[in-house]
RNA sequence: CGGAGUAUAGCUCAGCCUGGUAGAGCACCACGUUCGGGACGUGGGGGUCGUAAGUUCGAAUCUUGCUACUCCGACCA
């Protein structure tokens, strides 16, 4: 059988994902330590994400701003866990000027600064920093901000879009008059994201608070959003977190109430990155590339024409500009159907295969046939073979245009419907004691796919939830979140044997 | 940052053990024949062999340092 990529997913996952990252566009190593170069394809699906996630952040009441890459030392430092959570992963900044020194350019010792920058591994700090400066009253509250822009985190291990050294995001901040305030805040984005993942990458998650050990730095609470890859291994999609008043504390960002007495400020932040690229890839690929979900497909339907060096030729592309043109007026998913003609010089088998690889949702192929006789064959990416043969249907091409909106909009329904089918069926409910844990994960390292657990348990705290954390890690498994959505009666703690308080996710995750 | 591995053409790799001056397939270019489904033939272009040093008459090949990547561990909103 013939497949678009080198490696299936069966044989190897972690050598697919690095292929398809290639194979599709997406992306590929640079010469700087970590970072990725996004490629067309991959970066074309960040910007649809950015033009729907912005929407919903401003929707939500929030504003953009945008605050500086370096960040002086001294601030990182002012609140105290959140500088142990972060201080083994900065970048500094020590020097203004190079200088050459023997035939080599060297920091020049005479350009070195009295405070160093860091580069931003997040933004709470400067944004503190401001905070505290425009908050004075209680007037001045909420104030919820939004900045887009790159981090950079000096990570030890690397990988495309998971974990890069530099990456982008977005990162919200915000703050409260009150506690009550910054939760709803809090848990208002977490479901933001939530919607968002599912309706905008058809990617399922599950909603839920992180355990006290997995918290970001500083934060009293932190949420995530999970989703489940086809190797079963769980992938934070996103972050929300209540602050507390520790950045306030820290930082002074306090405000005057209605009684005239100074008030500590409750924030929050929360954020999501390019990692969201490498969940799209890995819930929804397959052996012959990505599928691309249509919502975020850069290119909706891809016009490949089938071309002979004769002289219908023209006919047939005259033909294809004129269907991608009306594909072009359309609305898909409430913004323009994009629609493109593949006239790049090259091989018309070879164009395809590459759309296959990438993913594009709808491959659109016209030869003479088809234009003279004003039809449309073309092959759904979400089916794309039966068996070992290559799906293609034949449509009029009045109803073709007539029906692609609907079409694309029910391919995105195809893929979050596989991927919930798959999260669901993947999920253990029945484990009720460690011994069922350890029978289901198995012990060692295991190829086999692994789905999650749904279990009950007494949420330990403090050492006794260190030393569970280390059980889990024999198991290579780690506490993924508490689902927001807990049933009626939990059984007994599967730890402990005592009375349960909550449901949490275990699993092995990236 | 610890352990293991890898680094030769755009990609996948051979050559290295046993030192003698660069190879294959795919991709690319040209021409021809094909072409409703990843075509075929002929010819051609492309590499200071990751990098720096050492050994040697001579290094892709042997030695050492460095860098990057992959896997494992540690670390990881």
């Amino acid at each position: 059988m013939q497949r678009a990529l080198g490696v299936t997913r069966a044989q190897s996952f972690p050598d697919w994902y690095q292929e398809i990252c290639r194979a599709a566009d997406l992306a590929e190593q640079s010469p700087t330590r970590g970072s990725m170069i996004f490629l067309p394809w991959g970066y074309g699906m960040w910007e649809l994400m950015q033009r729907d996630l912005d929407r919903r952040i401003k929707e939500t009441g929030h504003e953009n701003y945008y605050f500086p890459l370096l960040i002086p030392m001294s601030f990182i430092a002012k609140e105290a866990e959140h500088v142990e959570g972060f201080a083994k992963e900065m970048a500094v900044v020590t020097h203004h000027r190079l200088k050459n020194v023997g035939g080599t350019l060297q920091p020049d010792p005479a350009a070195e600064l009295e405070e160093p920058y860091i580069i931003r591994p997040t933004s709470e700090t400067i944004i503190g920093d401001a905070f505290q400066r425009w908050i004075k009253s209680y007037r001045d509250l909420p104030l919820l901000a939004n900045q887009w822009a790159n981090v950079m985190r000096w990570e030890m291990r690397t990988r495309l879009f998971l974990r890069t050294s530099e990456f982008l995001w977005q990162e919200g901040h915000t703050a409260h008059a009150d506690r009550a305030d910054a939760m709803e805040e809090t848990m208002r984005m977490l479901e933001v994201y939530r919607t968002f993942s599912e309706e905008i990458l058809a990617m399922p998650v599950v909603a839920g608070e992180k355990p006290e050990n997995e918290r970001f730095p500083g934060a009293v609470a932190t949420y995530s959003i999970e989703a489940m890859m086809q190797d079963g291994k769980a992938l934070q999609a996103g972050t929300s977190h209540y602050l507390g008043t520790h950045f306030s504390e820290a930082q002074n960002i306090r405000y005057q109430d209605k009684e005239g007495g100074l008030t500590l400020c409750h924030t929050t932040s929360w954020g999501v990155s390019t990692r969201l690229i490498g969940g799209v890839v890995m819930t929804h690929g397959d052996d012959d590339g990505l599928r691309t979900p249509p919502a975020i497909a850069p290119r909706q339907i891809v016009i490949v024409p089938m071309l002979r060096d004769k002289p219908e030729d023209e006919d047939v592309l005259a033909y294809c500009r004129a269907l991608a043109a009306d594909l072009n007026k359309l609305t898909a998913f409430g913004a323009p159907l994009r629609a493109l003609v593949d006239t790049k010089q090259g091989r018309s088998a070879d164009k395809r295969w590459n759309w296959v690889r990438r993913g594009a949702p709808v491959l659109v192929e016209i030869g003479h046939r088809d234009a003279a006789g004003g039809k449309v064959s073309f092959m759904r990416r979400d089916a794309l073979r039966d068996g070992d043969k290559v799906k293609t249907q034949l449509a009029d091409r009045a109803a073709f245009i007539a029906g692609a909106a609907k079409l694309l909009e029910e391919i995105q329904g195809v893929l979050l419907g596989e991927a919930r089918t798959r999260q669901a069926g993947a999920m253990q409910d029945d484990l009720r004691t460690f011994a069922d844990l350890e029978s289901y994960f198995g012990a060692g390292e295991t190829e086999d796919f692994k789905g999650w657990a749904r279990v009950a348990w007494s949420k330990p705290s403090g050492a006794d939830l260190e030393a569970l954390g280390e059980r889990l890690k024999a198991l290579k498994l780690t506490i993924r979140n508490a689902p927001l959505d807990q049933p009626k009666t939990l059984g007994k703690c599967i730890f402990s044997g005592g009375a349960a308080v909550e449901q949490i996710i275990i699993a092995r995750a990236y």
